[in-house]
DNA sequence: TTTGGTGCAAACTCTTTGCAGGGTC
DNA sequence: GACCCTGCAAAGAGTTTGCACCAAA
């Protein structure tokens, strides 16, 4: 999925127009991998493409959120970062670098479903989860 | 706990001097409970203290974050804001009104952490986890 | 009296918007 | 050719900062 085609297709079937910008933004998310924010995205793309704004790379993660081609990931600090994965996952926040990592666990997920299922919280519908894993990456 | 006069220890105890100011946002956030953003903090504030100014208001809950008097809550929208309530806990998000409730589950808290003694992340050194449940509020 | 807090306004950061020109289908 | 997208710069929201004055200990 991170060659060119396979992304031109994947923006086109969402019905937005293929441009270079959009294909630079959507790979610079896929290769950079650490849920970026705006200006990662913006920087990563210059190398390549110096001439794509900032405000180019904002219009196009908002298109490709209202698309459901990315996801917001909101942080402790202040900047929204971007994530090109949508599976149902959950985050790992490290306190240090500020990196953040994905962890995917279905049984995980069951566990939390069955739990709510018996266990049911008063005046609240529940629609989704997300476990913010928060702590430090090793360098095993 | 709402009341002055162990508000005042309270403020005095973590080693801040006890204003007026101070007094009034201590006791806002607690009067308040869906966990205000600074602008709503002036906003209740100021029937009592015209004067306060959101500046203030903002030094004074960085103030508070820094001697762990409170905590800051990020949301999915791009305001900060505050939780007077440190107990361990994690947080409803409305995803129609923009409120946050608190969920406290001592029995989930186990459960998960008995989860992550046998199942663990490589790379990782666990140091907490919140669960960020979202879905409605219903009128029961 | 000393230290730290307040109020105000200006500055800053991140993000959004308006618009004229250009590219995609 | 119609429509949508881009780049730029200006505006906007939320938050922080600098500084002179003032209040708490």
């Amino acid at each position: 999925m991170t060659n060119v085609t396979n992304i031109r297709d994947h923006i086109a079937n969402s019905g937005l127009k293929v441009t270079p910008q959009r294909i630079a933004v959507y790979k610079a998310l896929l290769d950079i991998k650490d849920h970026p924010t705006a200006e990662m995205v913006k920087q990563h793309i210059s190398r390549d493409n110096p001439s794509v704004s900032l405000g180019t790379v904002y219009k196009t993660l908002e298109k490709f959120e209202e698309k459901n081609l990315i996801a917001k990931v909101r942080t402790e600090d202040d900047v929204m970062r971007y994530d090109p994965i949508l599976d149902k996952h959950h985050h790992l926040f490290c306190q240090k670098t500020e990196q953040i990592g994905d962890y995917y666990d279905e049984e995980l997920n069951q566990l939390l479903n069955e739990y709510f299922q018996t266990k049911n919280i008063p005046n609240f519908k529940i629609e989704d989860i997300k476990l913010h894993i928060i702590g430090e990456f090793i360098d095993k």
